[in-house]
DNA sequence: CAGTGAGCGAGCTTCCGCTTGACTT
C-alpha cells in the first residue's frame, strides 16, 4: 500500500510524457510549462536600495499549474527536479523549491541532455544539490533586463513621440537594421565592365565544343573594355595553362533554432514565426527533438541509428558518423540539436507543412553523419597573344558526392558562382577562335538587407537572444511599429553591352532591375528616430557588444567567483547617473530635417514626427499663421524624402466638385487612395489615379460601392444591420460587430434576437 | 479603417526567457 511515490518535474508536457514512459510505475512526471514565477511589475519588481532584492509573484496565467504542482509535490515522498542544465533550468529548479516550499531530504535535482532510457536512469541514480551560483547568473541576467527595459522605456514615452519600448536585445535588433539601412543609403553603386568570352577548339570545330571563361580582369571604363575587344578581335588564343586540384565539401552540422529558422525561409520561404510553430506540432506530436536549442549535439544513439539507416539506404561508403562542437556565442546546451526523434521514419503523417519542414530535418540530420563530397576543380588559362589579360574559365565537376547525394545547404547571397560543371577535354598548347566575347556593364550592390532568418543569424553571431526569443523579439520590433517586413519593385538602369563577334564589335545598351526587394526588413521612421535617441544617450548598452560582454560576468557568477549583487552594483551606478540626467536634460526628439523652401512661397519645408506620425509641414506656426501639414507615404522616409515628392503629398485632397448636393474629396487613406463623400470612404481602383480621376468616375466608384454593400445586406432593423461578411454573416451595431451562433439562420433573426445577440457579446468582446 | 498636427494633464504603456494554449471578430 504505502508504496514510493516519485514526483518527476519537467519543463515541457511533450517531455513528460516521454519521460514517463521510460521511468516506469513508481515515478509520476508532470510539467512546470517553463518558468513558474517573474518579477512583479510594480515598482518594477526589483528593491534596489535593498541589495537589488527580487519581488517574485505567480503569474495568474501559472496559478492553476502551481496549485497542481503543490498537490502532487504533498502527495509524493520523492521530488525530482529535471529542469533544463542552464542558468534558466537551475533557476526553475530553485523556484520550484521556494514556491512547493520543498525540504531538501525529500528533494532532488536531476539533469539529462538525452531522452534515451540510459541517459535518465543514469541521472536518476545521481542526483546533486541546486547550484545556487547557476541561480544567482541567471537572477542578475533578470534584474539586468527588467532595469533596463523599465529604466528606458519611460524615457522614450517621454522624449521620442510614439516610441514604446527599449530593451536590451530588441533594440540591437533595431539598431543592425537602421544601419544597415544608412549603409544602403550612403551606397554609390560603381560600375565596371566583365568581359566573358565563349571560345571554340580549332581542332573541335564540327563538334562545336565551346569553353566559356572569363577575362581575369574587369574594367572601369567603358574605353578600356572596348579597347581590350579590339585587342581580341586580332589576337590569337590558346590554352596557356590547366591546373587541376582536388577539393573536399563537408556537411553542415545538424539543426539548432537558428539554422533551421535559416533553412526553412530560404528553402521552404517560412518566416521564423511560421518555421517554430510548424516544429512545435512535430515535437509535440514526438516526431522530433526539441526545437528551441543552440546545440549541435547528438545523442549515441542518433549516431548509431543514422549510421545504419545511411549504410542501408546510401551503401557502407556513404557513413561517417561525426560528432559537431556548437560554436555559437553564449551557447548553453541544455539539449540536443533539433532531430528526427526516428531516423527509421522518412516521411512523416500530416499536413504539407509539417511533411516539409520535416523532410528538412531528416536530410540534414542524416547529411550531418555522411561523407565528404569530394570534388575536383580545374582552372583553364587562355592566353591572348596581344595582351596580357588571359581569359580562366573554372570547373567544378563532384567526383563523389557523398552527403550531398541527400542535402545542401543554401546560402544567403543569390547570384551564381561562375562555375561550370562541364568542359570539354582540352590539352595544354591548344589552340581556339572565339565564337563571341562580350563585355558586360556590372554595378556593384550594397550589403543586402535583412530578411528575418538573416536577422536571426546575425543576432546569433553578436550572442543576443536567445532560441526562444529570436521568434517574438522580431515580432516585437515590428508591433512597436519600428521596422516592417515590405516588398520594394525596385528601379531601371542602363547597362552597356559591347559584344565582339565576327570581327565586329556592336554595341548596345540593356535595362537591369535593382533594389527589388522581397519581404525585408525596413525601418520606419520612429524606429530610427528611436534608434538614433537609444545609440546617442546609450551608447554602452546597445553596443553590439554588451551582451557578450556581461555574459561573462555572469559566467564568473555561475562559476562561483563573483556576487551578483556586486556585478549588479557596479553596472547600476553609472546606468542610473544617466537614466536621471537623460531624463533631466534630453531634447525631445522629433528627427526634424529641413528639406528647403517652398518655391512659391519661400517658406521653409520640413520632414518630422507629428503627434500621429512622421509628416512633412510647410511654414512656422505663428499668431497669424498655421503651418500647413501632409503625412509621409508607406516607404518614405523622414531621413531621404526629397523636395518634389515632398510636395507631391500636398496635391491630396483634391475636392472633385459637388454629388448629391455635398462636396467630393479624393484623399490618400492608411490604405491607398480614397473619394470621400457624406462621411462614407469609397476606395479607387488600382487603375484609378487619385491626381487625374474625374467626377464622373468618382460617382461610379460611389454608386459600386453601395451597389455591393446592397448585396451585404441580410437583414436591416434600424442601425442593426444583419450583414454577409468574409466569415459569414454577423450583426453590425454602433461600429461594432458581432459574430451570430453557429447554426442559427440569419434570415430568421427577428431585431429581439439581434439585440440578445449583442448584449451578450458586448461584456466579452474588448475594444483595441 | 482613411479627416488630425499647440499645449496641458490624467492614466496607460515597458524588459528577457522559460513554456503552451485560447483565440479566431
Amino acid at each position: 500500500m504505502d508504496m514510493s511515490v516519485n514526483l518527476v518535474i519537467v519543463e515541457s508536457p511533450a517531455k513528460a510524457k516521454t519521460i514517463e514512459k521510460f521511468l516506469g510505475k513508481d515515478f509520476k512526471v508532470i510539467s512546470s510549462f517553463g518558468h513558474i514565477r517573474d518579477l512583479s511589475k510594480k515598482n518594477i519588481g526589483i528593491d534596489v536600495e535593498n541589495g537589488f532584492k527580487p519581488e517574485y509573484i505567480i503569474p495568474d496565467d501559472k496559478k492553476k499549474v502551481v496549485n497542481e504542482l503543490k498537490k502532487e509535490a504533498a502527495r509524493a515522498s520523492q521530488v525530482w527536479l529535471a529542469s533544463d542544465e542552464d542558468r534558466e533550468g537551475e533557476a526553475i529548479a530553485w523556484h520550484l523549491v521556494q514556491v512547493l516550499n520543498l525540504p531538501p531530504e525529500k528533494t532532488k535535482r536531476i539533469v539529462f541532455h538525452e531522452i534515451t532510457k540510459e541517459a535518465i536512469e543514469q541521472a536518476v541514480s545521481s542526483p546533486r544539490g541546486i547550484n545556487i551560483s547557476l541561480v544567482d547568473a541567471q537572477q542578475a541576467r533578470r534584474v539586468l533586463d527588467r532595469l533596463v527595459g523599465f529604466q528606458i522605456s519611460p524615457i522614450l514615452w517621454k522624449k521620442v513621440p510614439l516610441a514604446l519600448s527599449a530593451g536590451r536585445v530588441q533594440s540591437v535588433a533595431l539598431r543592425l537594421i537602421v544601419e544597415r539601412e544608412r549603409e544602403i543609403i550612403a551606397f554609390k553603386p560603381v560600375s565596371s565592365f566583365r568581359i566573358t568570352g565563349e571560345f571554340i577548339i580549332d581542332a573541335d570545330r564540327e563538334k562545336g565544343a565551346i569553353i566559356k571563361a572569363e577575362a581575369s580582369k574587369k574594367f572601369n571604363r567603358e574605353e578600356d573594355a572596348k579597347e581590350f575587344l579590339q585587342l581580341c578581335a586580332d589576337a590569337s588564343f590558346n590554352i596557356a595553362d590547366i591546373t587541376v586540384k582536388p577539393g573536399t565539401r563537408f556537411p553542415a552540422p545538424p539543426f539548432t533554432t537558428s539554422t533551421l529558422q535559416q533553412e526553412a525561409y530560404r528553402k521552404l520561404g517560412f518566416s521564423v514565426a511560421q518555421t517554430m510553430s510548424v516544429a512545435q506540432r512535430l515535437y509535440e506530436g514526438g516526431m522530433i527533438t526539441y526545437m528551441r536549442t543552440d546545440s549541435t549535439n547528438l545523442s549515441q544513439l542518433a549516431i548509431n541509428t543514422a549510421a545504419g539507416i545511411i549504410k542501408k539506404e546510401y551503401g557502407d561508403n556513404y557513413s561517417r558518423p561525426r560528432q559537431y562542437r556548437t560554436r555559437s556565442k553564449g551557447a548553453q546546451e541544455a539539449h540536443e540539436a533539433i532531430r528526427p526523434a526516428y531516423m527509421a521514419k522518412k516521411i512523416i503523417q500530416g499536413n504539407q507543412q509539417e511533411k516539409k519542414l520535416y523532410d528538412l530535418i531528416w536530410k540534414r540530420t542524416a547529411a550531418s553523419q555522411m561523407s565528404d563530397a569530394k570534388i575536383e576543380k580545374t582552372n583553364i588559362t587562355i592566353g591572348v597573344s596581344n595582351s596580357d589579360t588571359p581569359f580562366i574559365a573554372q570547373a567544378e565537376v563532384i567526383k563523389f558526392d557523398g552527403f550531398l547525394k541527400v542535402y545542401r545547404e543554401s546560402s544567403d547571397a543569390n547570384g551564381e558562382n561562375g562555375y561550370e560543371t562541364v568542359i570539354p577535354p582540352v590539352k595544354k598548347g591548344m589552340n581556339l577562335e572565339y565564337d563571341k566575347i562580350t563585355a558586360q556593364e556590372k554595378y556593384t550592390s550594397p550589403a543586402p538587407r535583412y530578411t528575418e532568418a538573416s536577422l536571426v543569424k546575425k543576432m546569433e553571431e553578436l550572442g543576443i537572444g536567445r532560441p526562444s526569443t529570436y521568434a517574438p523579439v522580431i515580432s516585437t520590433i515590428q508591433n512597436r511599429g519600428y521596422v516592417a517586413r515590405e516588398d520594394r519593385p525596385g528601379e531601371s538602369r542602363p547597362v552597356n553591352i559591347m559584344i565582339l563577334s565576327g570581327g565586329r564589335i556592336k554595341a548596345s545598351v540593356k535595362t537591369e532591375k535593382s533594389g527589388f526587394e522581397k519581404s525585408k526588413l525596413f525601418p520606419k521612421d520612429i524606429g530610427i528616430i528611436v534608434n538614433d535617441f537609444l545609440v546617442e544617450h546609450f551608447s554602452n548598452i546597445f553596443d553590439y557588444h554588451f551582451t557578450a560582454n556581461i555574459e561573462v560576468q555572469f559566467d564568473k557568477i555561475a562559476e562561483g567567483e563573483k556576487e551578483w549583487v556586486t556585478m549588479l552594483d557596479e553596472f547600476y551606478g553609472p546606468f542610473h547617473k544617466k537614466v536621471s540626467s537623460t531624463l533631466k536634460e534630453a531634447e525631445r526628439k522629433t528627427g526634424a530635417r529641413v528639406i528647403g523652401t517652398e518655391p512659391d512661397t519661400g517658406e521653409p519645408v520640413y520632414a518630422k514626427m507629428g503627434r500621429y506620425g512622421p509628416v512633412i509641414q510647410i511654414g512656422d506656426a505663428s499668431e497669424d499663421k498655421k503651418p500647413r501639414f501632409a503625412s509621409l507615404r508607406k516607404g518614405q522616409l523622414i531621413e531621404t524624402i526629397g523636395m518634389e515628392e515632398a510636395l507631391e503629398l500636398f496635391k491630396l485632397p483634391r475636392k472633385l466638385g459637388e454629388h448629391e448636393g455635398e462636396e467630393m474629396l479624393v484623399g490618400m487613406g492608411r490604405f491607398g487612395p480614397y473619394v470621400k463623400h457624406k462621411n462614407n470612404f469609397y476606395s479607387l481602383k488600382s487603375k484609378d489615379d487619385p491626381y487625374s480621376i474625374t467626377h464622373e468616375r468618382a460617382v461610379e466608384l460611389i454608386e459600386e460601392k453601395k451597389e455591393a454593400d446592397k448585396k451585404k445586406e441580410i437583414k436591416r432593423f434600424g442601425d442593426i444591420l444583419v450583414l454577409n461578411g468574409r466569415y459569414g454573416p454577423y450583426i453590425s451595431y454602433e461600429k461594432q460587430n458581432y459574430k451570430i451562433p453557429r447554426g442559427t439562420d440569419p434570415e430568421s433573426l427577428s431585431q429581439e434576437d439581434c439585440m440578445n445577440i449583442i448584449k451578450k457579446n458586448s461584456g466579452s468582446g474588448k475594444k483595441k
